[in-house]
DNA sequence: CGACACATGTAACACGTTACATGATTTG
DNA sequence: CAAATCATGTAACGTGTTACATGTGTCG
């Protein structure tokens, strides 16, 4: 969804054609999410069949502009205008994966919590060696610079979360050390199964 | 792919059926974000058409089980063994909103991260209010309350980012104050391309 | 000339979402 | 009995991803 959001947005500050839309787009966001020219034209497509964006015939240079429509104005005016949803978050692939690790019998959960601070630190400092350019004159700079503190900011949060998750795991093994639980089947050990 | 993968570890762990797969996956995440059953049934068949489960014939009561293949424990091994991977994260709708608004002309940046900052303080609070039951004995139980930790996590990282934003963007709006910005018009240096 | 960036598109497919159809069983 | 829950599925659709086809212009 926000892919299509985006475009719109852009389009309704400035008509654009394709391939300028898809330039634009990762300069604003500092290439932290690529996009693919094809999703571009198709999502153009589905934009104005929705009757948000209309397409002019290809002027001189043979580029086809996209310009938003009222209708199309006033979504981009609605998206600006309403929070991003948290009470109902878009599923987090890790969070996922930890709480069926920790309730999925013969998981190395600690192994994951492991892998997965190194994976996120690694990101971590590739954000930071990046950061380094950041030039604060131009406003699309300025765009991505935020962007990428976002991503240091989430990072670091998961970082901080995985410690959490070690911290209470460690706890709770310690706590059924006496009452050991009533393992499920004794299937298959999946992972690292220590058995 | 979360949920496919979630459910597939879940019926490798031990076989189950669509219904209880449901209710299972939404136990240990808490329902924080309810899974539709129609969707269990198309994820389940895609699994089978790909060889990574199998269904047997209805049982006694009418439940048709699933289980892991061979090949779906292997990737399930898998999936517990690799990171998520951060260095090319999932797109954030916030982020690529604010990174649109500040780079489009006519929005009021200030008011969107108003906004989202009051949406996400709700959802906080909603957060430290269902926390206050979390019991630590059942490992489910353990399992979504680290995934409400992981929401509570992320939300305080979004207010610090939005209020991070804020300043900044205080900051260069002062510094524009003498140097006005070139008004976006600027037809259109088409990709970076600045002619 | 050959390679590469620009530019526009199409086709096939993936996962996920909603809504609907259908029936058995339980429970007030 | 009526309503809710359990249970299995199908149909239609949405966004997003990848790969491919095709052509123009530029530059070494």
């Amino acid at each position: 969804m926000s892919v299509r959001q985006a475009l719109l947005a852009l389009v309704g500050g400035e008509p654009m054609y394709g391939y300028q839309l898809r330039a634009e787009f990762e300069r604003r966001t500092g290439s932290a999410w690529p996009l693919n020219v094809g999703q571009v034209y198709t999502t153009l497509n589905r934009l104005e069949r929705d009757g948000l964006v209309q397409g002019a015939d290809a002027d001189v240079e043979g580029h086809v502009r996209y310009a938003a429509t009222s209708a199309g104005r006033t979504e981009v005016a609605r998206w600006f205008t309403t929070p991003v949803r948290r009470t109902q978050p878009p599923r987090d692939e890790l969070a996922i994966k930890l709480a069926i690790a920790v309730t999925v019998p013969g998981v190395d959960v600690g192994a994951v919590i492991q892998q997965q601070r190194s994976e996120t630190m690694g990101a971590l400092q590739d954000y930071t060696r990046l950061k380094h350019r950041a030039a604060e004159a131009d406003p699309a700079d300025l765009a991505w610079s935020l962007v990428l503190d976002s991503m240091v900011f989430a990072a670091e949060a998961e970082i901080r979360w995985l410690d959490h998750c070690e911290a209470r795991l460690r706890r709770t093994a310690i706590a059924r050390q006496e009452s050991p639980a009533p393992s499920a089947v004794e299937p298959a050990p999946v992972v690292g199964g220590r058995r």
